[in-house]
RNA sequence: GCGGGUGUGGCGGAAUUGGCAGACGCGCUAGAUUUAGGAUCUAGUGGUUAAUACCGUGGGGGUUCAAGUCCCUUCACCCGCACCA
């Protein structure tokens, strides 16, 4: 053994030991109980960064650790390698981005193997590769198939600077999610995934996700945003159809105007002669404001009357039509009944426009008036003005009131979602063709799967905001027709990333299968994930398209499972003073430069120790000095005392009272680090009473004469030392566990068992209190009985001086773990 | 505005079931070793105080023999959603 702790000869002889050997290689076992733990592929950018780091060394801890506790483990890698930044590599710097995308992931891949990260490189995926997107392909074709696939003319988020449209969850704050360029409204042909015949599954099933943050599980819930109403049927004086959605039925009587979203399709015919050009002008206002002003809660109401009326269906009442900037195109159906008396929005705007404000509910035991009131009344009340429902609780006449719309035909009890069908279509090059052509006379229609893939053509150019580069290749756009054999285009739009990425999981199961996605038989027997790793930035989009795709192919036979992960951690961001790294800020540490200064295993020690992996991690480099020292502790450690222990067998027993509390400190370490490494995923405690073990391993050493030592105890702690270590810091518990004089890996042994009977020391320790105070200590003999105890305890000069002169009230006793002396 | 979360030493954080607040690490102080620096080791390190003692988990109140932990109230910060009819 040398004397020197030399991390960069160690850590590059196992990882090359350990490939070698096909150390991490899985295979389907059914006498063993399977897990599955994986990490949120990357987008292969070129660069490991401190949050990939850290994202993969939780995963690997955890992947370790399960291994060594028995379960056959599936631990995969792979890369989300479609998408626009490699088209603009190729615009920027004329390279293809398969070139570009093909190198980048040469370069991380080498950046993970340096980490020391337990992946079954066997099993590695990349999704523009064809072997896997032609699996996509037919993945598309398969849900279209299911009637899960349309396409359709729309109004799209369209990203002028990203050349593409978004889907609705790509959009934050009106702007592109990536390049934050404000989105406009366009109109075109798109496909869609049919995700909203799945909402209310998706929502559902949200409650069986138990081992998921709550705060995932809510922000999907609001997303999917379910609510019951009824869908009413008015009708325009004209008697054009005019059918809202409303949550509140019972406030049909209070109806005093109607709204349309400017760019509702019935505008141009509502709108009366005299007073088009007013319209006009407003919904070209409207038009004109950004999307970003025009979803702040704190734009002003504007709106304008269209000439047109509508008939309440309940009462016959013609009130007037109006158009208004807060009325949404995408939810619902566009058009409102506004009551302004009970809905804050409509009483604003009918105050501004001197509308009447009609009070059909009254407050228990108080009287509003629709004159008079400063802000609407939306709870519960008594019905008033609502003919036949007068006088009653308004919760009943809600459901007796939908009842009679539905005798009448004049609507009937609706759910109403906030989920868009999915958007995918995208105008780019550099992601998975839609496997569709357009024919003159058979329309489209899906490939013939015998001629998947549909392979990216090569004769492309790339050039600043064109059209599609897929446009501009001949060879790629004409074909012939699948149905009829005549001259047919192909579709030029790719997939959105997020398909992608929908059913890697699923793909890790089987990677190499060229006739179908996967078999049955191995995702049925790997699925689901039992642990899945990431940001929450992905706790909408990924994860929810994820859930969708399982559900499909759950539907279609396809898998077992119809949700895919089981437990979902989402790791915390890393920060450097107390913001995100990032490159304008020039805050970045990287993983390379500290790789290199102080190894793999003090980086995952630090990354892993500085918190517990759902909070944020401050960055710290006299933080990542002391996991250096540490491990060079642990090193000195076994120099020190590799003489002594030569050829010496492990025993675990203890007889002197040194001994005792060594061998308690060890079980009790063992039982903390399989809680908290196994468990409940506190990795930062772990390592927290590991140091203490290796504290406490030192001060025997120190204290004990080497005459009195327990040599065989000591080597027997000294390997269970090695043995928790493995997971965190994999190469230098390899290496020390083979100087020990063992030739297998460290990391095929089995997880430390405890024994809890080594935890009872024959003393223990009472704190006394009085009046719930700490005041004294005593050290008793476990067998001591309760009166005993107390005899002991009232004996002592710190509980006589402070009871002098006062009466003792009462006397608490917690069973071995401390007393308390209440006085007066 | 609605939903979720966090608040503990100079700093990162610990306290899993109401039972010794501050584990572990960083930093700091003193000492040993060293020509010196570094590295390493030892001891100390919440605040006030000469001591005894008192105070102390964002603030205020409560329950309890006992509260970081439970209840009420209030403040600050972070994240998500945000005209959703």
């Amino acid at each position: 053994m040398e004397e020197r702790y030399n991390f960069d000869t160690i850590e590059t002889k196992w990882q090359k030991v350990w490939e070698e050997n096909g150390q991490y290689s899985s295979h389907e076992d059914a006498t063993k109980e399977k897990y599955y733990v994986l990490e949120m592929f990357p987008y292969p950018s070129g660069n490991l960064h401190m949050g990939h780091v850290r994202n993969y060394s939780i995963g690997d801890v955890v992947a370790r650790y399960k291994k060594m506790a028995g379960y056959n483990v599936l631990h995969p890698m792979g890369w989300d390698s479609f998408g626009l930044p490699a088209e603009n590599a190729a615009i920027q710097r004329g390279v293809h981005p398969a070139k570009w995308t093909l190198a980048n992931i040469d370069n991380m891949k080498k950046q993970l193997k340096s980490l020391g990260l337990a992946y079954d490189w066997d099993r590695e995926v990349a999704t523009c590769l064809p072997d896997y997107y032609k699996e996509t392909q037919r993945i598309f074709i398969e849900f279209y198939r299911q009637g899960l696939v349309y396409k359709k003319k729309a109004a799209v988020n369209w990203c002028p600077s990203c050349a593409t449209v978004l889907a609705n969850e790509q959009v934050v704050e009106g702007r592109c999610e990536r390049c934050e360029t404000p989105v406009e409204r366009k109109a075109l042909s798109q496909w869609f995934f049919s995700i909203t015949d799945y909402a209310d599954r998706l929502l559902d099933d949200l409650d069986t996700l138990s081992g998921w943050p709550d705060k995932v599980k809510t922000m999907q819930k609001n997303w999917i945003g379910r609510s019951e109403g009824a869908e009413v049927i008015f009708h325009s004086e004209q008697g054009i159809a005019m059918p809202v959605f409303t949550t509140r039925p019972d406030t049909l009587y209070g109806v005093t105007y109607m709204v349309l979203a400017p760019e509702h399709p019935l505008v141009e015919e509502l709108t009366s002669e005299e007073h088009k050009d007013v319209v006009e002008a407003f919904v070209r206002q409207v038009s004109l404001q950004s999307t970003i002003d025009r979803v702040a809660a704190d734009t002003e109401k504007m709106g304008v009357f269209t000439g047109s009326y509508a008939l309440n269906p309940l009462t016959n009442e013609r009130v007037p039509i109006y158009l208004a900037n807060y009325v949404l195109m995408d939810y619902g159906t566009g058009i409102v009944m506004a009551v302004p008396a009970h809905d804050q929005r409509d009483f604003e705007f009918a105050r501004k426009y001197d509308i009447e404000v009609r009070v059909v509910i009254q407050p228990e035991g108080e009287s509003i008036d629709g004159e008079t009131m400063t802000e609407s009344f939306p709870a519960v009340g008594v019905m008033v003005n609502s003919g036949i429902f007068d006088g009653l609780p308004s919760q009943e006449a809600l459901s007796q009131i939908t009842a009679h719309l539905e005798e009448q035909g004049l609507g009937k009890a609706m759910v109403n979602f906030r989920l868009r069908d999915w958007l995918i279509s995208r105008q780019r090059y550099w992601g998975c063709p839609i496997p569709f052509v357009n024919c003159p006379k058979c329309g489209t229609v899906p490939v013939k799967e015998e001629d998947l893939p549909i392979l990216l053509p090569t004769d492309v150019e790339f050039k600043v905001g064109g059209d599609s580069p897929l446009a501009g290749s001949e060879s790629f756009r004409e074909t012939v027709c699948p149905i009829c054999g005549g001259k047919a285009t192909r579709e030029i739009d790719t997939m959105d990333t997020f398909v992608d990425s929908s059913w890697y999981f699923l793909r890790y199961t089987d990677p190499h299968n060229t006739q179908k996605p996967w078999d049955r038989s191995k995702s049925d027997y790997w699925m689901n994930v039992d642990q899945y790793i990431g940001g929450v930035e992905h706790a909408i989009l990924h994860l929810m398209y994820a859930r969708f795709f399982t559900k499909v192919f759950y539907d279609m036979g396809w898998t077992a499972v119809s949700e895919p992960f089981k437990n979902l951690l989402t790791q915390g961001m890393v920060l450097k003073d107390g913001t995100k790294m990032s490159k304008s800020k020039g805050n970045v540490v990287s993983p390379e430069e500290i790789i290199e200064k102080y190894g793999a295993d003090t980086a995952r020690l630090f990354i892993l120790f500085a918190a517990p992996p759902e909070r944020d991690l401050e960055w710290n480099e006299k933080g990542v000095e002391g996991c250096y020292r540490f491990l060079n502790r642990v090193w000195r450690l076994f120099y020190g005392l590799q003489d002594t222990l030569k050829n010496r067998e492990a025993h675990d027993q203890a007889s002197s009272l040194a001994d005792k509390k060594l061998r308690a400190l060890l079980h009790g370490t063992m039982k903390k680090v399989t809680s908290d490494a196994g468990g409940r995923f506190n990795f930062n405690t772990a390592i927290s009473s590991l140091m203490e073990l290796v504290n406490g391993l030192y001060h025997y050493t120190e204290e004990v004469a080497i005459e009195e030592q327990n040599h065989s105890l000591l080597v027997y702690a000294l390997s269970q030392l090695v043995c928790m270590l493995a997971p965190f810091t994999p190469h230098i518990a390899e290496e020390i566990w083979h100087q020990m004089g063992h030739d297998t890996s460290v990391h095929s042994m089995s997880w430390p068992e405890f024994d809890e009977q080594a935890l009872e020391l024959d003393e223990i320790e009472i704190p006394i209190q009085i009046n719930g105070k700490l005041r004294d200590k005593i050290l008793v003999s476990k067998d001591l009985s309760e009166e005993e105890i107390k005899a002991l305890v009232m004996s002592r000069k710190h509980v006589k001086e402070h009871m002098e002169g006062k009466q003792l009230r009462k006397y608490i006793v917690v069973p071995g773990r401390l007393v308390n002396i209440v006085v007066q």
